[in-house]
DNA sequence: TTGTATGCGTTATCAT
DNA sequence: ATGATAACGCATACAA
């Protein structure tokens, strides 16, 4: 069975039924000023009426701009990751913009290759969250060297002059701590994400800094590492916490599943939550309302963050021509909320 | 500062280096078959040489094709979906093509608008999960009927001749059931999503034939409705059993939230899990084998899905032009993973 | 095996 | 306010 390969309408065909050029034709569709309302009501209605559409490639072909965001990301599949490009689908789409995917697998030579690709196919902006393993940044200089608007999130550098939407890990990480200082903890230990990342090195910093302002010690055994932060690498560096000479009274994590690995290590051996042990988490997962005792943990605004990364991207896109604005950074607001597994009841 | 806008090099720019014609060019780039290893190798040098990359929109704007998927989904940030597009990203990346993504927010209008959008775009074909509120098709014959490539996933409908990749949810469910009633349940109830959707019908089924086919009987008030499946939902329609005259000794729940929602609800009113009430969900959430006891779960590979859906649709594209294969339908594998909330140890 | 020439649908320049 | 026309970069039918 052939299948009909219906011909497109054009601009031309617009034109011909109304005896009209396709300069005019075009000047209507793209809101050109300098178009009488008479002409601009007659072309609409045949437009309507004969079900016709811009050919977005044509267009796109002719005029060099596009209205495709392409956005890199280490996985889609991550409750942080698919919050944020939520939040940025839901901007971008209402301003007109699509948005392309790529995972970069937190592989520097697959994002490489990605932001290359992109800017050769003319996207009209990108949003990223650095690999994991990127460390230069030349393959992203390279893109605001060529204009394109760029925008990075959750993972930022100082040493990329771009657009940035953030949190403020330290602060985050430094209420945490104090939060579980004004509990009553003395002996604090940290569950980190992997040290070699900017934003688990400032929630380091956080953490040592509120106990540096409390007069407590840092005991640098009890800040362990779980490199991907997943439950497995949460519950073995907890164990690991529960075989140190000290045992901590409360524990700040990198994120809420090592945050629930931790609770369930430290209760399996007899420890009361939060009572002899305070525990927050980080990010505010689905999981850590559910549970029991509930999570206290930070909410990081992940759909913010990225409806915002949108905004600024977009700017950015359309007030190219005029280079009103170089870049900027946004610091998203993040708020501790406070759960059973740290509050106690004095 | 006004940034330099480097013009963008040609195929022409090539051929005039080497003396040879665009559609030389053109053809080794395209991995013609007529072409003179020599110059193959000679243009290949040249186009490393300047750094030269096809402009993708030209290219897709003299062909009419493009590498471009179009991916509506209900939302991004709901764990199945992200899981099924980064099967779907991962797939289609390696074969060339990009994939755009758009959420319906569940809403038939936005649905259409989008597809209708892609339809005018070129994308070289569509994949979707249609909207809880789509239960025309008109939108999505015509995608059909205009030659793009179509592949449905999890949602599917039997009004609609395309491709579909679906998990085989009666099964799934009347697996499910009969592991309870092989562990001894004699009363059980049902935690349903939306019944006016296929999939869910289908559980509801599935559980229906399971009890009938062990001679159980089946209580229409013990089939309770968590239209979104959200935890809260859950949680209320739990209690709703908990209030009935007959108490279940065994639930089937169509996702993991509402699972451990019945889980909580019924372990508060003093009933032992599994031994009082068995329970098992749907979909295995992380969240599934992080409590305790384990919640006993349905795998149903959403990775996978996305997988298969990429390399459905991606056939059929690049088969389009010879029609081999009109459409397909996918069944995916699902596996009852059996944990602590199911399993009575005898 | 390679070249010539044309046109895809639109936008933008220049003219009227 | 509108029209005529060129041009964007490439792929392809036809020619050689």
């Amino acid at each position: 069975m052939k299948k009909s390969e219906a011909s497109r309408i054009t601009i031309k065909d617009i034109a011909r039924e109304l005896n009209l050029s396709t300069a005019t034709i075009s000047r209507v569709l793209s809101n050109h000023p300098a178009i009488s309302e008479s002409t601009k009501k007659l072309v609409n209605d045949k437009v309507k009426e004969m079900g016709f559409a811009l050919d977005p490639i044509a267009s796109s072909f002719r005029s060099k701009k596009t209205k495709s965001i392409g956005v890199i990301c280490p996985r889609i599949d991550i409750d942080f990751h698919s919050k944020v490009i939520s939040g940025i689908e839901d901007f971008a789409y209402k301003q007109g913009y699509q948005i392309t995917i790529f995972q970069s697998q937190d592989s520097y030579k697959k994002e490489k290759e990605i932001v290359q690709m992109l800017e050769t196919s003319l996207a009209a902006g990108i949003i990223i969250c650095p690999a994991l393993e990127t460390h230069r940044f030349e393959h992203l200089k390279k893109i605001v060297k060529s204009n394109i608007p760029l925008v990075l999130y959750d993972r930022s550098t100082d040493s990329l002059k771009a657009s940035k939407v953030i949190i403020n890990d330290f602060e985050a990480s430094f209420n945490a701590t104090e939060h579980l200082i004004q509990q009553g903890c003395k002996t604090l230990a940290h569950i980190s994400g992997n040290k070699n990342v900017d934003i688990f090195n400032s929630r380091i910093a956080g953490f040592k800094e509120a106990l540096a302002q409390h007069q407590l010690p840092i005991h640098e055994e009890l800040i362990k590492e779980a490199k991907n932060l997943t439950y497995e690498e949460g519950k073995v560096q907890a164990e690991a916490l529960l075989k140190e000479h000290i045992i901590p009274d409360g524990i700040v994590c990198a994120n809420d599943y090592t945050a629930v690995a931790a609770l369930k290590a430290f209760r399996n051996k007899g420890y009361t939550i939060p009572d002899q042990v305070a525990i927050v988490g980080f990010s505010n997962y689905p999981i850590s309302s559910i549970l029991e005792p509930q999570i206290s943990t930070i909410e990081d605004s992940a759909y913010e963050m990225g409806r915002v990364a949108a905004k600024i991207l977009i700017q950015q896109i359309e007030d190219k021509d005029m280079q009103a604005l170089d870049y900027q950074e946004v610091v998203i607001k993040t708020e501790l909320i406070i759960r059973g597994s740290s509050f106690r009841n004095k």
